[in-house]
This record gives C-alpha cells, sequence and structure tokens, in this order.
DNA sequence: GGGCGAGAAGATAACGTTGTCAAGAAGCCA
DNA sequence: TGGCTTCTTGACAACGTTATCTTCTCGCCC
C-alpha cells in the first residue's frame, strides 16, 4: 500500500479511499491510484483490514461436516458456498468423522480466525463451550442434528416420520420380519430413525425382536457383514430397513451376492446415488440436503 | 489479550510468551497466565498473530474445485484436508464450475486472505496471472490438469493412456462400432480422453466416425439424450465409451430405459458409486482421487 | 563488597490497514 | 475583501499481536 501511495504520489488515506470505493477523492488522483494499484498488481490485506474495521467482518465462516466427502455432507457444503459466494463470503469446510474432540477442535480453529459464523453438522451432545463464543456474536446454525444444551437455530429432518413411514412401506407389502440396520445410536438421527422402526412395530402390533436390530454400523462393509449374520439367522428377515446411505449401499451388496435380492425387501433412509438404476431398484426415504444446506445459511446469514 | 494480562497483574509480552509457549518465564507468572486465560476463556487472534510476525504464515490454503459436491472433486478434498490438518492448516474449498472467471475470483479471494498455498483444478488455460503470486512465494499445484504457461507442479491421471485401454477392451470384445461421449474439450484431460479414443481406433485400423462422437456434453441428462440420439441412427453402435462418471450414469440410465443394457457394452472413464452391483456390472477405468490429493497436498507443503 | 553475567519481565515499535481529525483550497455571499 | 461553508487530502492513532531492546533482579566469583 505503501508503495501504491508513493507511485501515485498520494497518502496512504488516499489510496485506502480508492481500495474502498469511499467518495471524496477527485477523479485525477482516482485514476493514478488505479493505475498504480493495477501496475503493482496491489492487493488490500483482508485480514489487517478487518482487524482495523470497528466490529470488522472476516467475511468467512466456518462448516464442521462429518466428512467432506460423504455425499450428503457435501451436497450441503455446495448449497452454503452458494449462498456464501453471494455474499463474497469464504467457507472453511472440515470432516469431523463423527468425533466429538475433533469437532471441538475444529470450532476452535475456525474462532482463531474468527470466522463471523459456523455451520455444524454436530458430532458432540453438549455444545454449552459454544456459549461464550455465541454471546460475542458468532453466528451459529446447526444441521441435521440439534445443538446440545444450547438455544441455537436447527434444520434437521423429519428422521422419525420418514422412518415410520418406510417401514410401514414395508408392512403394507405384507412382511413381517423387518430387520434394522443403523448407525451408532449415540448419533442423534440414527436414534429417531430407530425409534421410527419400533414405533411403525408397534403400531403393527408386532413385538420387537431384538435379534433383528444391529446398529452402530459406520460403513457398507459393516453392513454387509451384519446382513450375512441377519441371513444366517434360523429365522431370517424378509425385509431389511436400511437407516443411512452408506448401509443401504452395504446392504445391496450383501443381498446380490446372497442372491436374495429379489427374495428380500429393502428400503433405505437417505438417498444413493444410481439407486434408479439398480435392479430391482432401491426405494429410499430421500432427504434433501440442498435444501436444507440453503436454508440453513439463510438463517446463519 | 490485555484483559488477561491485567487479570495475571503481567505484561502483554508475558501473555504471549505463554500463549506461544517461548521460554523464559517463571512457573509462578505462567501459572498464573494460563489461570487467566482459562477464566476468559481468551484466544488469540491468528490473523492479528500473522499479521505481526515476520513472513507470517496464516497456516491456510485454498482449494479451487469444480464442485465441492461431485464426487471426483470430494475425495480429492479429503485427501487434501487431512494432509493439511496434519500441519494445523485450514482449508478454505470452492467451486467454480468450469468457469475460468469463477476460477480467478476463488482464487483471487484467496490471495486477498493471504493464504499460504492454492490447490487447484483448473478451468482456464492461462494461467499467467498468477506468476506474480508464485514469485511472492505462494505455494501453488495443479490438479487432474497441467497450468497453462506457468511452471508449476501439477498431478495428472493418464487420460489417454487409460483412454486407449478402455477402448482396447472394447475392440477385444469384437467391437467396431464404438460411439465417444466427452464433456467439453476446452476442458484438457476431455480432449485427451478423446485423443486416447480416436488412438485406439487408428491402432486397430477403424476410420473415425464423427456421427458417433458426441462431445460437450455436461451432465447426465445430456449424456442420456445423446445416447438416445446415437441409438436412433440407422446404424447404431455396439458399445459406448463414456469418458467422465456423470456421462456414465447418464449413459446407463438411457440404456436401461431402451431395454439394450444388455445388448450394447459399456465402458466409462472415472469410478462410478455403485458400479459394482449395477447389472450388468459397470467396467470403468478409475482413477485414484483420494492418491492424487494426498500426492498434491504432499507437494504444496 | 563490587563487578559481572544470566535470566525474567515489560516498554515500545511495528505488521497493513482504516477511523478520526485537522489543514488547506476553493467557492460563495454580503 | 472577509468570513463562511464545502470539499479534498493527508497525518496520526489504533486494531491485536510479536520482535527487539532495555531494565531489573539475582547469584556468583574474585
Amino acid at each position: 500500500m505503501l508503495d501504491v501511495a508513493a507511485l501515485a504520489g498520494v497518502g496512504l488515506k488516499t489510496v485506502s479511499r480508492v481500495v474502498n470505493g469511499e467518495p471524496g477523492v477527485s477523479p485525477t488522483l482516482e485514476a493514478k491510484v488505479k493505475h498504480a494499484i493495477e501496475q503493482l498488481n496491489y492487493r488490500r490485506d483482508a485480514n489487517a483490514s478487518m482487524l482495523r474495521r470497528l466490529g470488522g467482518k472476516t467475511q468467512t465462516i466456518g462448516l464442521v461436516l462429518e466428512d467432506v466427502a460423504n455425499p450428503f455432507s457435501s451436497a450441503l457444503h455446495r448449497a452454503i458456498e452458494d449462498s456464501a459466494r453471494a455474499r463474497n463470503v469464504l467457507v472453511f469446510a472440515g470432516s469431523c468423522d463423527e468425533d466429538p474432540r475433533r469437532e471441538r477442535e475444529l470450532i476452535g480453529s475456525f474462532r482463531d480466525r474468527r470466522v463471523d459464523g459456523i455451520i455444524v453438522v454436530p458430532a458432540s451432545h453438549d455444545h454449552t463451550y459454544l456459549y461464550d463464543e455465541q454471546r460475542a456474536g458468532t453466528a451459529l446454525v446447526f444441521v441435521d442434528r440439534p445443538a446440545g444444551h444450547l438455544d441455537a437455530d436447527s434444520v434437521a429432518s423429519n428422521n422419525l416420520g420418514g422412518s415410520v413411514a418406510a417401514v410401514e412401506h414395508l408392512l403394507a407389502h405384507g412382511h413381517r420380519r423387518i430387520a434394522f440396520l443403523g448407525d451408532l445410536l449415540s448419533i442423534s438421527t440414527a436414534e429417531e430413525r430407530l425409534q421410527g422402526y419400533t414405533r411403525a412395530l408397534e403400531r403393527a402390533g408386532i413385538g420387537r425382536d431384538s435379534e433383528l436390530m444391529r446398529t452402530g454400523l459406520r460403513d457398507p462393509e459393516a453392513a454387509a457383514q451384519a446382513v450375512n449374520a441377519l441371513l444366517a439367522l434360523p429365522e431370517p428377515p424378509t425385509a431389511l430397513y436400511t437407516s443411512q446411505n452408506l448401509l443401504t449401499i452395504g446392504g445391496i451388496r450383501a443381498l446380490r451376492s446372497a442372491g436374495l435380492e429379489r427374495r428380500i425387501a429393502l428400503i433405505g433412509f437417505d438417498d444413493v446415488a444410481l439407486a434408479d438404476i439398480v435392479e430391482p431398484a432401491i426405494s429410499v426415504v430421500a432427504q434433501d440436503p440442498q435444501a436444507m444446506g440453503q436454508v440453513a445459511a439463510e438463517l446463519l446469514f
């Protein structure tokens, strides 16, 4: 900036005024400054600028996802990015892999950089540690799962209702032995989906059979193993409810390798790429991550 | 920081020393300062810190992807994130949707924030605008496609060789009328894959039939339409080479809706989720985005 | 006991920028 | 011509931090 001012033969403040489009600079000087900026390829340091500005925003937000490479997460990410871009805001993204410690670390890093807001798909259940942050003016929005012990906005799907609908779909087709495959029950959505499953069965007057409920499954391989175990039961299930996208994939793989994909019904929660062209086609209760991300971003801003 | 110093009854520099783990602070004062930090929930402002530090790094990198929600891009992203996390570096990610202007805008924003390095899946072909940036010390790595008119590292797949292999696979199965579906030829990888296609055909002594070459396809819908048009030809192809993941998906959909998925062969470039469980299974020439991202990050750092 | 060195602590300036304010020029009206 | 307003411009301090340098306190040795 000093170099620009020297080359244009003006004071620092005049350069600052031109850079920020402030009024009160004569056209002559403005042209000189712009020329000098061009020539020196000058770019204002956004960090220094925000440091000085009163109550300055960094034009930056942080995003804590389960895994940036997960289709659900990355669709969320994209929607949020678009919303941020429209406001000239940049997005820090990070994966926490359902690890509460990593969630805190990431948010801590965001805080160090003084992000204006944070959108979280939370891994932990206690967010009291964010109280000061929130009071200090950092916007905070939770997605997919609610905040724990903190008064903050959150955007979520109707996991319970969707789950009931999925299981009732299977019941309507005459299934009575329906297995449940789920993620870690410490994840609130997984828990809600399990509740939907049991509620639908209760309504149908079917007692719960804990042998048919497999939880804590974290990837397609675990789901496939669980399905193999279910198939090996003396009285195997006639239908599967895979309550998460990766588990749906694992479930399908297991059924195919057993050659049972047409004998055992399957319904999933979360959409799955190519679900339409697998044979037989897979039914899913789809969420709309794009819409969730957009709503979350609008709330944040 | 001033509050912490006051509460601990020490000078600013002592707080700074404690925060940075510098030696030369008596255990008594160190304990006092740490207690004050705890009590006030103080966190150093990383931006201000890096501003003052000589040649300070912001511990931040920028990542320009085609689309954060695209599976290839997001797998890259994740690998880069992991590498960055190990170095306590945060990642700004952005999508440019193959728009060169957006690429420049994003990189400009990164520059304003003084990122230490930038990893780009480039949309443009001329990167001379990055010359000053590079000379100023910003690390620069290109992924998937080379830099244009700039001396910088890049990490890419063997598009030409992979493409030749894919087409030769079809030739070996006796196919002679093989259609090519490709993305915009302004994308260098799309161009290389087309070259691989024509080279394999030449080697087999088969003349190129421009009717069978469909390019500029940007999404599954466009690919499906192109396949429908191909099928409507007087002499339709007996095999398809879909040279990008989204086009593979569109191609499969079109074949299925025409009921020809067992009559017309298909091979794709890029992996596709669930490619293994579609019936008949899809062959693909898979890239390894995870490895590419890791290598790119290692190069950058 | 005095001089000296080592170590601890803080005062001050500086990083790149913008808010505040004062100075100067120019125009206007009586 | 003189006083007033308006506009342009730059000097200076400040944002939150760290580098440099000085001051001070010990303890040691001759």
